[in-house]
DNA sequence: TGCGGAGTCAGGAGTTTTACTTACATGTCG
DNA sequence: CGACATGTAAGTAAAACTCCTGACTCCGCA
């Protein structure tokens, strides 16, 4: 069964569902073969150490150890190991994460069975493989994440207070219940008010707001 | 090819990957014949009408028609349907939905090959097949949902005006804002937020917050 | 060691916003 | 037709907010 012209596989998924479809795909070209499979990274790893594949592949989203992680790791212990990450969905915000990783190709699962094969076949050879798709939305996720970025740094910049009062004023609460809940008097609220503002450049309360809303810090309670 | 014997099986599921495995691992099971396959709920449907197999299994996320919408339309046309309903994750709000319109099992990916066949079987037998740790989240879901189901019902005896009212309120604006963005005098908002704190039982602009955080009505723009 | 900046706290004056009430026109449903 | 929901709006008093100012503490740095 094994043949030494063939590029040699090892699939890495937690469905074992989308590791039989990998491999049925995979099995109808001559010139790949699959040598092992694991449902995590760090199987992943072990495999991959046992069996030193030409090529990885690695689902994005998986327990134990995930695409991540896993691609760090592998690149650690063989910085000539060839990584194609897998992933469900094409908007990805990790697209620029797993290149910075290491990763040598990212292809969504819906990708067409030539696609599979040819991501094999182009990250084998030392090629970077990106899905046009998944690049296309690379632009403006990269700026998107600085966007965020900037605000993160921000928030970052305030004071422990001046974060409590920021949420709580998103969260709708007066100057008085804030104060109430803080234990400190409604006029000092207004002061850190006064001082978000600035230092975010925000003049209303529905700044504060989308503020909270982008950096995911309003939650119910 | 074709047994009278074995369970007909129509799969969708918009990832050929995933489309790939479940055929390679259902055709391990000598009772269990792949008859047809979809990459979205609209084509399943005109797969099923071709072939009337015996179970359906549908991939819960894909494109043009997702599978509650297929669920639904495949028991419309013909009530004896059986849908198995496929997901990648445990913890799927969907389960009550799912159920309630009518589909006969649930499944997440990372079942065992054995699972699989025999959710299969269970289906196409008449019974309901859920995965225990989908049952487990069920209890606890159905709970919040009803929790949620109030205030949804509530939410949905608001007139158009007043909906919108709650979200800009909850949002962080002012009435005189508000009555800008919606060409109306800030009085008249003010009459909006009365009626709503009445019909609601709210009293704090930040109940208003925490209901529409907890509807999902808040999203940045 | 003492000076300045950042953080925490708070009050006063003036402006804006809100709560609560009342009002009216329209539309719909029994 | 009358009751009820909806959309619209104003008046008034109370609450909240903005802006300005000031005090105290802690910490780093000259």
């Amino acid at each position: 069964m094994t043949r030494s012209d063939a590029i040699r596989v090892v699939l890495a998924d937690d469905h074992l569902v989308v590791r039989a479809g990998l491999k049925a795909l995979l099995a109808t070209n001559k010139d790949i073969e699959v040598v092992g499979e694991a449902a995590n990274g760090r199987e992943a790893l072990l495999q991959v150490e046992r069996l030193a594949p030409d090529v990885v592949v690695l689902d994005l989203d998986m327990p134990v150890m995930d695409g991540v992680t896993a691609t760090k790791e592998l690149l650690k212990r063989d910085p000539r190991a060839r990584v194609l990450i897998l992933t469900m969905h094409a908007e990805d915000d990790y697209l620029v994460t797993l290149l910075e990783a290491g990763a040598s190709g990212y292809l969504v699962k819906n990708a067409a069975d030539r696609e599979l094969a040819d991501a094999v076949r182009a990250v084998a050879a030392g090629d970077t493989y990106v899905q046009p798709t998944a690049a296309r939305t690379l632009a403006r996720r990269v700026t998107r994440q600085a966007e965020h970025a900037d605000e993160r740094d921000q928030y970052a910049h305030l004071s422990e207070r001046e974060r409590d009062v920021l949420v709580l004023v998103a969260g709708g609460y007066s100057a008085s219940e804030i104060g109430e809940r803080l234990f400190i008097s409604p006029k000092t609220v207004e002061t850190y008010k006064q001082r978000i503002t600035e230092k975010l450049h925000l003049s209303h309360r529905a700044d504060y707001v989308q503020f909270c809303l982008r950096l995911g810090l309003l939650k119910t309670t």
